[in-house]
DNA sequence: AAAAAAAGAGCGAGCGCTCGCTTTTTTTAT
DNA sequence: ATAAAAAAAGCGAGCGCTCGCTCTTTTTTT
């Protein structure tokens, strides 16, 4: 239901990094010299964790990986003992990541009859979802330059995937005729592009006191303004 | 003028990249150890040139300064005759570079008494730009959190100042009528985040053959949907 | 229940290497 | 011949990563 309150929305995030973390874990056993599972995913969280923390300060490039020690607090040999390369550590975070905000997203927006509150209920899904994880997503965007190409590739579908859904409820809606969309795609595209600019641009918004309520409000405005029928 | 061509718009480019560096040049002729203006402005133009491309492709802090010195041609000890610092290179670059872009967009806004039409122009403009400078602009997005916080500022500063720019031709639409516009500074917000999507996803926009101009009409669509007078 | 043995987890000095940057040598231009 | 410019060589610091070792926890034996 998109219309849950943030704290919901917040248990659901906390749970997902443990998930994430687990999934990776059972997924590589055979890499992971770490052999007790609680004590493995427990690590694992806090290395996730402390990277995302310090790649959003710095820059995961820029991040060593003795920084990222003494911020988990973790030795140089315990870390390597749950991933083989720092590269893997990104890849990891990236891949893992992205498929858990898809998954959240995907359990998050029910089933709606009427296109308009579809359409408003993701946009607002999505923003919220970016407030909780804005340091993720802050990840997501600015690190996928550094990942390989098959990585890369996964992170570019992912975009792909998340406008995909807008898009089609819009073009759901000019089918049915609630909607008039001359180009779909492009105002998918810039519903997104407004969307992203909640995270990328979370210290102007934090500054001037936009809440995400305000912001989501005012992204539906504009959007139903451009595709809705004028009266 | 703001509908002049794509030619013209190119060569004050270019023209403006030599100016950029020959102002930083006669402004340090005292760090600098080359000495004549000519061959220390050419060998600026590449260093600058070579920058910018090898930060797009793999960011600044990744980029060393023997992949600088094998893409520009110059050795190690001669790119050290130009700048001090790693650091500094990138201030330069971000500095000057947000300075001309200020004055390029200032030459080519001319008054215009109509408050729509100037809407219009500004954001045209903008976006003709962002495309003929797009590593530029990529640049600066990516790279501005690796500066020293005394430069950071100044680049804050500049994003602020565009998104004013755009707020005060709303403000005056507003004033005298031609706009309906609830939240001025949350307009201008997301008519910038719209127009920067072009730079930043300039290689999903390419692969689906959008041109500036359809995009720079969208924009305008989308915006002028939203702040004029429902007839 | 206590002691012994084995397995698991963590530590951090140190390796090879590349980095930003400097100094020395060579080339080029006047 | 001299000075400017560029290339070449080299420096120490810090990087990602490894490995020999220790400490802790669990299992086995008595």
């Amino acid at each position: 239901m998109a219309d849950m309150s943030f704290q919901e929305f917040s248990g659901r995030v906390m749970v997902s990094v443990e998930e994430l973390c687990r999934d990776y874990y059972r997924e590589n056993r055979d890499l992971i010299r770490v052999k007790k599972e609680d004590v493995a995913v427990r690590n694992l969280v806090t290395i996730v964790n402390a990277t995302i923390k310090l790649s959003c300060r710095m820059g995961f490039d820029a991040m060593s990986l003795r920084d990222l020690s003494r911020e988990s607090g973790l030795s140089m040999g315990a870390l390597y003992s749950y991933f083989s390369s720092k590269e893997d550590l990104l890849s990891i975070i990236q891949c893992h990541g992205q498929s858990a905000v898809e998954r959240i997203l995907r359990d998050n927006t029910r089933q709606e009859s009427d296109t308009a509150v579809k359409l408003r209920n993701v946009i607002r899904t999505h923003l919220y979802l970016s407030e909780l994880m804005s340091q993720w997503f802050y990840f997501f965007f600015m690190e996928t330059k550094n990942l390989n190409k098959k990585y890369q590739k996964i992170s570019v579908e992912s975009e792909l995937l998340t406008e995909r859904i807008i898009t089609d409820i819009l073009d759901e809606g000019a089918k049915n005729g609630m909607f008039i969309i001359d180009n779909i795609q492009l105002t998918g595209s810039v519903i997104k592009a407004m969307m992203q600019d909640w995270y990328l641009k979370k210290w102007k918004y934090k500054q001037r006191n936009v809440s995400v309520e305000t912001y989501a409000q005012f992204i539906i405005d504009v959007t139903e303004s451009f595709i809705m029928k004028k009266t």
